[in-house]
DNA sequence: GTCGTTAGTGTAAGCGCTTTCATCCTGCAG
DNA sequence: CTGCAGGATGAAAGCGCTTACACTAACGAC
């Protein structure tokens, strides 16, 4: 690999000269750029990067903390900041927390051990206080999906109480008045907001929260599953479920097909999240949107404008989710 | 951020006794390797990891180049790669090519500017004679589902002959004997040696292929769906389809319904690459399993052995997908 | 013709680390 | 007491780049 000291001698001129042709900043006579230009090509010279940003301390590398690389909502999220730094010549960097307090704790210090010039995290366990830590001693920071006291303007948040509400909402309207619900795990924010917001539709309808009816998943399908399985066996009459996410929501759906009941004559569900196969299941899964790809490409771009000082189209910070009709719930006594 | 120089004067050492204790390598007598490890603790030292690359030639990146970051396959396969290179304190940077040329050459690009210890490479569209010429001027290369002349150890592949072949026999097995195919691609090695399975498990039973019940999809839900509308539409007859993968299969399966048919009633089906969503669907797809997770994770356990010397299980190259036997293909004939 | 400007270029000092080689002890054999 | 081996440490030269600063022409104004 050709050094810029190469490119220098066979173009006749300083390091400094090279530099400035490859950085293609400052004044430089057309003349010399040629040469240096030429030069390069026939060396097919690639600056070092790892020289530059040492020389530079700047490294274009923007870690990413999130809970897991894959699955409907993580997946797209990861996918769609990985594509808005790329197009801005930026590199992501990833790793993963998995909603655990010392994982997360380690991913981070991971991040900024490699020089990170960003971070962008969707956490859970790490306190404020942590987060707050972190961001004095060293590189900015943006939250996916938390609220950090006193460093709002760093959040790009979703309301996740009002698609709770949605979702509930959406049942309500259909005739539904026993409805159960299958929430994520409540150490989670987003899964206490969720269950927030459905009780606020239940009190907008005048119903009292009923405990038995309400049921503890863990996001994923076996929690969907199991959960489900409880509800039915626990006599309690429901007409609809509402699960705080669509992975649960498949599990669930599984369990109610298997005891033979039909969706949506006999009961109705309701997901959250939209996952990109919600509209594969059967009947096509109502669910509420999880905006995660513009919230992704948001934290990008929040970093690209307050890190680089890149122009661009405004960051919006915060989301609110909507409701996505399909068949997975109908109206209570409708035509079945 | 303290640096080396400062740890070495507060202990009272030179730099290069503080980098020994830093590599733990070289001996260094315990009670100057305390007094070393007490100042990098009071000044709360980390090593620039940039200038550490800088100085040993070494990233500890490595790249990765995929289609896509998301969806069933990918994402799966990147979570993976990501994780045992994570394990090994390796960093994994990634880079997507969307099966297009231009991209992927710039992908692969963009990952050896960044000086990236070795690549591993998901790729359609890059020549053979490419490769090798990256191969010989830079990083090591590793490559998945895909076989490179005169690279073959490089190689991590997928017998996706052999899972066509198993699609098409599952449904034969069951006693169909018109069975439509969609397939992906035909641009994609992997679609060809598909379709190719397929129609050996044809030859196998004394059937000659039917142009007319084989379609081309997109190996997205639009073409499924589209690609069986049409095969509907033109009126042949045929008790089976298999999909060159699950998410044509999901697509299929919703225009299936749609037309009044039932599954697998009506109409069997067979996917590929058992997606994880694919026992959400109903009927629960049979499909072929795309041991993508254990694949990612060979080309991860190669770079670390071939690249850093480390140690570790054997590295398995050649994989063959198995059957998924769930509930969307039955016997024709069989109680319905 | 002189002088101040200024565009264009070069010099050299880092950036924070690794690593070779030389140096310095310490202890032990003779 | 001398000499020497060998372990522990330090000095210093890079790694490939950026950039502050110095310098040189060339040019216009006077």
């Amino acid at each position: 690999m050709a050094t810029i000291y190469e490119v220098s001698r066979l173009a006749g001129v300083s390091l400094a000269t090279v530099s400035r042709v490859v950085n293609n900043s400052d004044r430089v006579s057309a003349r010399t750029r040629e040469k240096v230009q030429a030069a390069m090509k026939e060396l097919d010279y690639r600056p070092n990067s790892i020289a530059q940003s040492l020389a530079t301390n700047r490294t274009n590398c923007v870690g990413v903390l999130v809970s897991e690389l894959h699955g409907p909502v993580f997946g797209a999220m990861v996918s769609s900041i990985e594509k808005v730094l790329r197009e801005a010549g930026k590199i992501a960097i990833f790793a993963t927390g998995h909603n655990d307090r010392a994982k997360e704790e380690k991913g981070v210090e991971f991040l900024i051990d490699r020089s990170c010039d960003a971070l962008i995290l969707h956490i859970e366990a790490l306190s404020d206080e942590f987060l707050q830590k972190c961001q004095a001693s060293g590189a900015p920071l943006v939250f996916i999906n938390r609220s950090i006291e006193g460093m709002e303007d760093h959040c790009i948040v979703l309301d996740n109480e009002h698609g709770g509400y949605l979702a509930t909402k959406a049942l309500l309207d259909l005739g539904h008045r026993q409805i159960a619900y299958i929430a994520g795990p409540l150490e989670l924010g987003d899964a206490r907001a969720r269950l927030e917001g459905h009780k606020r539709a239940l009190a907008e309808y005048g119903l009292a929260p009923d405990p038995a009816l309400e049921t503890v998943g863990d996001y994923h399908e076996a929690g969907g599953s199991r959960a489900m399985g409880e509800l039915l066996d626990s006599g309690q009459a429901f007409t609809g479920v509402v699960c705080a996410n669509d992975e649960m929501a498949a599990g669930a759906m599984s369990v109610i097909r298997s005891r033979g009941f039909s969706i949506p004559e006999d009961l109705s569900i309701v997901g959250f999240d939209n996952a990109r196969w919600a509209r594969y299941l059967y009947p096509r899964l109502t669910t509420v949107d999880y905006p995660v790809d513009q919230m992704g490409q948001m934290a990008g771009r929040w970093v690209l404008q307050n890190v680089y000082g890149l122009e661009g189209d405004p960051v919006q910070r915060a989301f609110r989710p909507e409701l996505v009709v399909r068949e997975s719930a109908r109206a209570i006594g409708g035509d079945a």
